[in-house]
RNA sequence: GGAGAGUUGCCGGAGCGGUUGAACGGGGCGGUCUCGAAAACCGUUGUGCCCUUAUGGGUACCCAGGGUUCGAAUCCCUGACUCUCCGCCA
């Protein structure tokens, strides 16, 4: 969230913010709570400066035996005035709360304003598209004719949108995975983690995926638990309510998990094969940060994330998202598009993002820095990356003329086997 | 799922309902001493909110939320978590 004085002292910023995201947050009812709120604390506070001042005198007349009864009378009517200020502060503090959570995250001053992804920019394009001396085929052709998948097995327990990896196929995709988080884990030194896949509502508030994204997730009502969208969620929040010590910062984890989005209102909206799924694998890189490195661990983490595209040999191109596109929480994202051969087109394969302070408000994570002044330090997460649309890529690329699958190098240590 | 114990400041650990933001010990930080260091001694040591900002002041916080009371870390209720035992179980 955003620091409440930075929001009454700059309106206009956080106005225009809201704006350039496409939000509907009601800032002047927040910044009207707000001060309504500020009112009644002052109000609480003389109040109670009264009752304590007026009691340590009954405390004392009390020892020495004298008669306090006109304290009493006067404390009887403050303490019930008290009570009266006391929930409706309570009342006015979870109002303002709330409504300070569907204030986003203000998008970084190079970011390119945009209602929606048409104003995305283009940063780069690495690699090219491979050449093929014959037509190339579509992933889900690929992957039928090698028996890697059983979709419709897989929609018949549990609707469409839940894969089933067959034989090779799970093992290519393990074998994804592993040369994913060996290759950050000793390249690029990060910790791996491996996390709880379903999550409290505080921790789903903290990363910023609550209040707002509540219809996008599964939920177990009965413990009031939402299976995770994405690893950043549950390794973001390990430090929620905790301080650090700026000796501790950097932190760099890695996590392999299956991530669950219910994907509400995007039916039928590029949903052959692998490209849209309910249930998918994703790597996930997280780092928290001191704000002055932010910046600079952004570029390094989407350079990780490019690791592993070229280690693959796939062409991909970075694109820097315009407000519209934004996420809530981030105030600055780059996505990276992977080139699928057969389809023809560039898929979303990987999102970078940095959080600012946004998060760490939210899930209270702060650390004393050199001087021992407690601060609020930076999050930032990137995927790195998720796999469907990396094996569209791969099934799609490394396919030969009669439609076998043929293994690409940097996987064979991996994956010991024989197509 | 059942039974019991616990949750206090950076850590350990006290705390008859009033002068306790919290004894005591340890740690950390600053200082004295020393060529340095150790030891000893002295001092200091949290966070949020509100008001005012040069400084300062008020208030809240002893797991969380309610309640009793003029007044609660201290009494009552509910919940969360941890530990032990039993049951069930990959």
């Amino acid at each position: 969230m955003i620091d409440l004085k930075f929001i009454r002292t700059n309106p206009d910023l956080i106005r225009t913010a809201i704006q350039n995201k496409n939000e509907k947050a009601d800032l002047d009812l927040l910044l009207g709570k707000d001060e309504e709120r500020r009112k009644l604390q002052y109000e609480f506070d003389n109040l109670r400066a009264r009752q304590n001042a007026v009691s340590q005198t009954i405390a004392q007349k009390k020892r020495s035996h004298e008669d306090a009864t006109q304290e009493l009378a006067e404390m009887a009517d403050v303490a019930s005035r008290i009570k009266n200020l006391q929930s409706n502060l309570a009342e006015l503090n979870a109002t303002v709360e709330s409504l300070l959570l569907t204030i986003p995250n203000i998008p970084q001053a190079d970011v390119p304003i945009g209602k929606d992804e048409s104003f995305n920019e283009v940063i780069r394009y690495v690699g090219q598209p491979p050449t093929m001396d014959f037509v190339p085929k579509d992933h889900l052709d690929i992957a039928t004719q090698n028996s890697f998948l059983d979709l419709p097995r897989g929609a018949k327990i549990s609707g469409s949108g839940f894969p089933i990896y067959t034989a090779t196929g799970a093992k290519l995709e393990r074998a994804i995975i592993n040369f994913m988080l060996e290759y950050h884990i000793q390249n690029h030194g990060y910790t791996e983690l491996m996390v709880p896949l379903a999550v409290t509502r505080k921790t789903m508030t903290g990363t910023g995926q609550l209040p707002k994204l509540e219809s996008d997730m599964y939920h177990i009502a009965e413990d009031d638990l939402f299976l995770i969208p994405t690893a950043e969620v549950p390794v973001t929040n390990i430090y929620a309510d905790e301080v650090l010590s700026y000796k501790d910062l950097p932190k760099k984890f890695v996590a392999y998990t299956p991530c669950f989005r219910r994907e509400a209102g995007s039916y039928g909206k590029d949903t052959r094969g692998l490209q849209r799924l309910h249930q998918f694998n994703k790597v996930e890189m997280v780092r928290f940060v001191e704000p002055e490195n932010s910046e600079q661990a952004l570029d390094e983490m989407l350079a990780d994330a490019e690791d592993i595209l070229m280690a693959f040999g796939l062409h991909y191109r970075v694109v820097s998202l315009c407000t519209g596109d934004l996420s809530f929480a981030s105030q600055k994202t780059y996505d990276l598009e992977v080139w699928a051969a057969g389809s023809k087109k560039y898929l979303e394969v990987s999102s970078v993002s940095n959080f600012g302070e946004f998060q760490a408000r939210r899930a209270n994570i702060r650390y004393k820095d050199s001087e021992g002044k407690m601060r609020h330090l930076h999050t930032l997460n990137g995927s790195g990356l998720a796999t469907p649309r990396l094996m569209i890529a791969l099934l799609e690329q490394y396919q030969k003329a009669d439609g076998s699958f043929q293994v690409p190098e940097v996987l064979k240590p991996f994956l010991e086997l024989r197509i």
